[in-house]
DNA sequence: AATGCGGGGCG
DNA sequence: CGCCCAGCATT
């Protein structure tokens, strides 16, 4: 069975590939690995509609890994706000200057693998898409896939042994890296997870889970805890149509990202509530804004007359440009918040 | 092996 | 609403 799955797979990714805008249409030649290894960095745990618009900007303003390396941190991070997982951006930026330094991308998974931000999957991908390594890529996609077409049931992680075993044994020695991009395109559009559309599928008469009808039912997922609720406080502070925002800390939540001062409700379980600084604070309302392991209502304070202490070491930012600060949605929200109510 | 880390889109 | 997504670094 093994042996006929890449050339059936291989045959609906030359009729069936998207056309996604970091990607090289089958046999339309060599891929850039500059824009092979962006890409995936921004598609880790991030969808392609998501990424798509980012991967332009970038592209764009920084059309090769000298220009990136070249480029100022904070200008960076501020182009990547609002796509999340923020260590990604910095891992970019040490990435991207490392590469430079030594004259352009290493071909070899291994060490691609020694990269900032360059995990067991990216390495291969980018071996395998850029270079046209022997590569075996594993990512939610080919997890899925191979999950179904191996009738692989015991519960994630601890099936991801057996998934990447049987993974290996279908990797092609040639084309990997279109193996890799077809399963994933099988994974996004036909192996999906919810209600997958086995009748459109290429490899269907393989699939051991649908043999049994069992496809919609793996792979098996552990239960997801519970989302604690969190509130805080974010300030404020206006002067001369201009309001004061700082940078975060490098690591930890939204770490090295502007943003409105807050009253710490990243780093204990609520926020203090304790304004920077004394003063007479105004409630603009809250909103309310989801993470990764909690949710988060922030109320957004304005300072209603002047200020009576030190203020936050920060940078004041033009309000009718508050679009360019380069915030994380959480303080994009709470900005609007304060500019319809305040 | 488990946890922290964003945000958006889909059913 | 819950679930999912081209994962990585740290512990």
């Amino acid at each position: 069975m093994q042996d006929r799955v890449s050339p059936l797979l291989l045959a609906w990714y030359d009729s069936h590939a998207r056309d996604l805008p970091w990607r090289v249409p089958p046999g339309g030649g060599s891929a850039d690995p500059y824009r092979v290894w962006l890409s995936e960095v921004m598609l880790q745990q991030t969808t392609t509609a998501a990424v798509a618009p980012y991967f332009r900007k970038f592209i764009d303003k920084w059309p090769d890994v000298e220009a990136l390396a070249a480029a100022p941190e904070e200008e960076i991070m501020g182009e990547w706000a609002g796509l999340g997982y923020y260590s990604r951006a910095r891992n970019l930026v040490a990435c991207a200057r490392a590469v430079a330094e030594r004259g352009g991308f290493p071909r070899s998974e291994r060490e691609l693998r020694e990269l900032p931000g360059l995990g067991a999957y990216t390495a291969a991908a980018v071996a395998a898409i850029a270079f046209g390594q022997r590569a075996v890529v594993v990512d939610a996609n080919v997890e899925r896939v191979v999950a179904r077409l191996f009738a692989i049931d015991d519960p994630l992680p601890a099936a991801r042994k057996a998934i990447r075993a049987a993974a290996e044994t279908i990797t092609p020695e040639r084309r990997a890296g279109d193996f890799a991009q077809a399963m994933m395109d099988l994974g996004a559009t036909i192996c999906t997870a919810r209600d997958p559309k086995c009748l459109l599928c290429p490899l269907a008469d393989l699939c051991r889970a649908r043999e049994t009808g069992r496809q919609a039912e793996l792979p098996v997922k552990p239960p997801r805890k519970p989302k604690p609720h969190r509130r805080g406080a974010a300030w404020w502070i206006e002067r001369d149509g201009k309001v004061l925002l700082v940078t975060r800390p490098g690591k930890g939540m939204l770490g090295g990202m502007r943003a409105l001062p807050d009253d710490g409700w990243s780093a204990r379980r609520d926020g203090s509530g304790d304004p920077p600084m004394p003063g007479e604070w105004k409630n603009l309302g809250s909103v309310q804004h989801g993470f990764t392991h909690f949710t988060l209502e922030l109320s957004v304070m304005a300072l209603a007359g002047q200020a009576s202490g030190p203020l936050p070491e920060g940078i004041w930012h033009e309000i009718g440009k508050l679009e360019d600060a380069g915030l994380p949605t959480l303080f994009a929200k709470a900005a609007s918040r304060a500019r319809e109510r305040g």
